[in-house]
DNA sequence: GAACGTCTGTTGTTTTTACAACGAAAAGAG
DNA sequence: CTCTTTTCGTTGTAAAAACAACAGACGTTC
């Protein structure tokens, strides 16, 4: 597990701390090492969550399937960010998405309990913790506010044009690349994949974007 | 501002503190009351927010219009809740939603950096008030996936039985009453009131459900 | 109780999207 | 390089949603 502290370092939940407390909280929190084949669950709908946990290694999707099979991924995790701490409260309840390894994958779990109880000995950095895990999920949360902000636009064109300007900003460039296929785009906006490829298309006849796969460019 | 004690007390955020240490904390965070009137706005989009705020009497939409006047309201704000806590750690950068009265309503502020700040003499309370604000936007952003549960889906019909079975979930029955008009669900739903009404005059007659005004029952 | 404004349900029309199917381009495997 | 699989764009058709317009129910005010 210690190979994965420069990693930790550089983690949001772990700012400010120093990599040798890093290393002494490892065992204090209880912190477990967990790998994954590419394709398989780290979570499953309906599990609770009793630990913090870190992707260190690899990347996951956040979706749901509903009964018809139609599949809404809501996040794409990257190696650094925690995951499911919106679950982690007591009272929240079930987690309501699946969490799986999008290639093969590793996952670092911390006891929820011990990093939200103070202790003597560690309170600084405790605290810090759980200040940067409100941080944090405060990001988390306005990326929430972002996506149902596009999907919310009535129309498959505003919803593009919701997302990639967007992207455009975010990248700070009207150059960009996007981290979807076709068919993943199509389920992160939730509409259909070949109709939005025909308003892409619909797009770049009316001079407004330009693209080639997942390059963009805002005209 | 010392009436309000009361209903601070009850907050997600005060849990776990005192009403005589409330009362200390409120000049030692600089709170700062404020009324409004109905339909007055208490936070525009664009502004950037260095506080905390807490709703104490009244009630809010948080809503946001686009370019062609398509309201989505993204939430309701109810007395004794906060809001715009995710844009409240450094670099969140500004709101991009509009807040405003429903009704005539006051809010009290915090200054969040005295909050996030650990001092000497408060620090059992700020480090509960933090963990009490993570939990609360942790609630918050459960409740963003919910939405955004509905709103992926992708038939009118599957919306509503998406929001209108959660919402029997929430209050444990399969009869009850919903916070909206319809017009006021369509746009939180992100679809046409007339076509929605349509929609759920067919479940009607597919015996579904029963409904009149906001009362409903699932059957 | 009469007049007014708001909310809700209904209908017909237009526009948009979903769906299905297919060929071409690109990527990957052997 | 060749074969296979995946991704992407395109088209026609069917289904669904948006839109516009209106009438009845309900509430409020004077």
């Amino acid at each position: 597990m210690k190979k994965y502290i420069e990693i930790l370092k550089q983690t949001k939940i772990f700012e400010g701390v120093h990599e040798s407390e890093i290393e002494a909280m490892l065992s204090c929190l209880n912190a477990r090492l967990q790998n994954y084949k590419k394709g398989e669950y780290v979570f499953r709908r309906g599990e609770s969550l009793v630990h913090i946990t870190v992707l260190v290694k690899g990347s996951l999707y956040v979706q749901s399937d509903d009964y018809w099979g139609n599949r809404d991924i809501v996040n794409k995790i990257s190696v650094g960010e925690t995951f499911g701490d919106a679950y982690i409260a007591p009272g929240s309840g079930a987690i309501t998405n699946d969490v799986v390894a999008i290639e093969d994958s590793s996952v670092i779990f911390f006891d929820v309990k011990k990093v939200m109880t103070v202790c003597s000995s560690m309170c600084r950095f405790h605290s810090m913790v759980v200040q940067n895990l409100f941080y944090s999920i405060s990001e988390k949360n306005r990326n929430l506010v972002a996506k149902l902000g596009h999907i919310s636009k009535r129309s498959t064109r505003d919803k593009l044009m919701s997302y990639l300007s967007d992207e455009a900003k975010r990248n700070g460039s009207s150059s960009f690349s996007i981290p979807f296929n076709r068919q993943q785009l199509a389920d992160f906006l939730s509409v259909d994949r070949s109709a939005m490829s025909n308003e892409l298309s619909k797009m770049r006849n009316d001079g407004l974007i330009e693209f080639n796969r997942n390059s963009f460019k805002l005209l």
